[in-house]
DNA sequence: TAGATTGTTAATCGATTAACAATC
DNA sequence: TAGATTGTTAATCGATTAACAATC
């Protein structure tokens, strides 16, 4: 498993198969071949072996790949065991229901607090503090945090996501539908979630067309 | 505009215009050109004037586009004019966010209800129903819905996506971190976090390495 | 050995970028 | 006219797919 560099695609294909990989704890044997692979994601088995090749240092071929190190590769690879630390701006709803998920423990996300210009409690129902606006700065540097997640309305993203850059954040997760601006060593990933539905009543959209 | 094919990526980038070109709606000029958009959000002009051509007539050299009609096109191109009905499935914290959530209407999308195997309340705050289980294929019919939203847990995602897909459902956008398996003529989009989640850490990963 | 599977090298495909002609 | 901007055609780039040799 050398460190080549990876393209975003494999990289956001990987936790597929780490999801699929998990699932079949209780298969009987403890090989999968790319073959098998591809056909439950319904993906082409080239691409699969491919992106495999990219974490893992090999299977054996007419076997396949030995599925507990397979999980345990691609956990390396994506830091799922390595925790990284996260604060959490926007504590509406949706902020809300971030904080409380708990699925995140698993790829190895920690949101510490969440924080609000005008927090309505405290603490969220599974314990994570909700803190004013103004300590952000002072919790990310001596907390080392370096991801932050914004979920606050449009029109106050931008201004939050310069807070968090001032903070030292170098990487934003953010859930607002509208373009923000960084310095270059900052990385901004859009959670948009109109990009996803245009691409959804598109489809849509052609198959009422098809149907006449 | 003519109803060329369209590819996903062009797809993908056509909200943010549309966000971009509402948001400067208070500017002096009717008009805005490809070249001030791509400064604006950090995108090559060349990519950013394609786009436009696939879904507006056209701009006028040395002036740009009439800023109203290019965002009447995207909207028209985009089906936010005429909205699309939904049901969502799981209504847990994420379910009642996204079930509360107005921006949604922006972009012509309503969804009509929400279903539970188990109720805990009846009405969002919003006043949306929150339904059991039961009633989801009548009411699927009889309200021709065809989008879905799954937001159950893992281990439910795949039955939940069944019954949708029975229940007339053509598009579903799902936010289980796992496979769904669906007919040919159903489209699934997965808003899986742990993928967006893989870039991001990657690239603190990327710095970490760097910085020493 | 034969066959399934791996990994690699080459070909294809699609999307982005660059170059340039057309237009107001 | 000159210059900014559009739209198109060609070149580049990257990712996917296909073909094939290597291996157990």
């Amino acid at each position: 498993m050398e460190k080549k560099k990876i393209s975003k695609s494999v990289l956001k294909r990987l936790p597929g198969y780490h999801a699929y990989l998990k699932s079949i704890q209780e298969a009987e044997s403890p090989y999968i071949s790319a073959t098998a692979l591809a056909a439950a994601l319904g993906m082409g088995e080239v691409q699969v072996r491919k992106d495999l090749a990219m974490v893992s240092d090999g299977g054996r071929p007419k076997i396949g790949y030995l599925r507990e190190s397979l999980i345990e590769d691609i956990e390396q690879f994506l830091g799922y065991d390595n925790t990284t630390d996260a604060v959490l701006i926007g504590a509406g709803k949706l902020g809300q229901a971030l904080l409380c998920y708990r699925g995140f423990e698993e790829y190895g996300l920690n949101i510490l607090a969440g924080f609000d210009v005008n927090p309505a409690i405290s603490r969220t129902e599974n314990g994570k503090p909700i803190l004013p606006m103004d300590q952000l700065e002072f919790f990310c540097r001596s907390h080392k945090v370096l991801m932050g997640i914004i979920t606050v309305p449009e029109q106050h993203a931008q201004s939050v996501c310069d807070l968090m850059v001032k903070s030292g954040i170098k990487a934003i997760w953010s859930f607002a539908p509208t373009h923000l601006d960084v310095p270059d060593n900052v990385m901004v990933h859009n959670e948009n979630m109109a990009n996803s539905l245009a691409v959804l009543s598109m489809h849509l959209q052609a198959q009422m067309r098809d149907k006449k």
